[in-house]
DNA sequence: ACATTAATTGTGT
DNA sequence: ACACAATTAATGT
């Protein structure tokens, strides 16, 4: 990607929060990737090597067990950077999450050892590091308030108020069976209260992909 | 335009 | 949870 561009990117989404100097370290220091729809960025067991910022896309975060079972952990947006990896990166430790692009990805790879340096050196990085730490670890304890306590139309309801609200539109571009995984439960679960939904005019039902109709 | 097929969704037990 | 029916989208003829 052209230079230019890749800076003005960077300064769309991180001008207002990092100051020049900064700015200028990550264009020198920083690896752009753009990642097509639901590869895989990282895998359990891996190595972490650069700790992510996102440019645009979405990252979905889940936790893997050792039947493959997958668990949704939480989504990464625009401006977000990954709490996981920063674990990893302080310990200099191997991955316990899988991370799958949603949608076309752009970010850019900031090589780990960077990361105490500029803990120290740039106030407004320290601030973003510690700050998305504390919004992803929020998110996990809703994630986890979920899963324990609330009954499965619940959780698929704040599933789908948390799709809109990621990509900003009410059309869901998912099948049962997708929305099902992401749940960690059967796709006849998801359908029949789906079709609930549908009846009581808060949806739309298409193949494919679904419409938000409330909220 | 029609038939075939594969994938997704719906429903009863 | 499983099995099967119904529906839809995609593809070839």
């Amino acid at each position: 990607m052209e230079e230019v561009v890749l800076e003005e990117k960077l300064k769309e989404q991180y001008g207002f929060i990092f100051e020049p100097e900064l700015l200028k370290a990550i264009m020198e220091t920083g690896k752009y990737r753009k990642i097509p729809d639901g590869d895989h960025i990282i895998e359990p067991g891996q190595p972490i090597q650069h700790m992510p910022l996102l440019l645009n896309g979405i990252i979905k975060v889940l936790r893997e067990d050792e039947n493959g079972d997958e668990i949704l952990l939480y989504y990464l947006e625009i401006g977000d950077t990954c709490a996981m990896t920063m674990n990893c990166c302080l310990g200099n430790k191997k991955s316990d999450i899988l991370a799958v692009a949603e949608g076309n990805t752009e970010m850019i790879l900031i090589p780990v050892q960077y990361m105490n340096e500029w803990i120290s050196k740039y106030d407004s990085w320290r601030a973003f590091v510690f700050d998305s730490f504390n919004v992803r670890l929020k998110e996990m304890l809703e994630t986890i308030d979920s899963i324990a306590f609330m009954q499965m139309d619940q959780r698929l309801l704040k599933y789908l108020r948390d799709q809109v609200k990621l990509t900003g539109s009410k059309e869901i571009k998912k099948t049962h069976q997708q929305i099902a995984t992401d749940l960690h439960t059967s796709r006849v679960v998801v359908s029949r209260l789906l079709k609930k939904l549908e009846n009581n005019n808060e949806i739309e039902l298409h193949r494919n992909r679904l419409k938000v109709l409330q909220f």
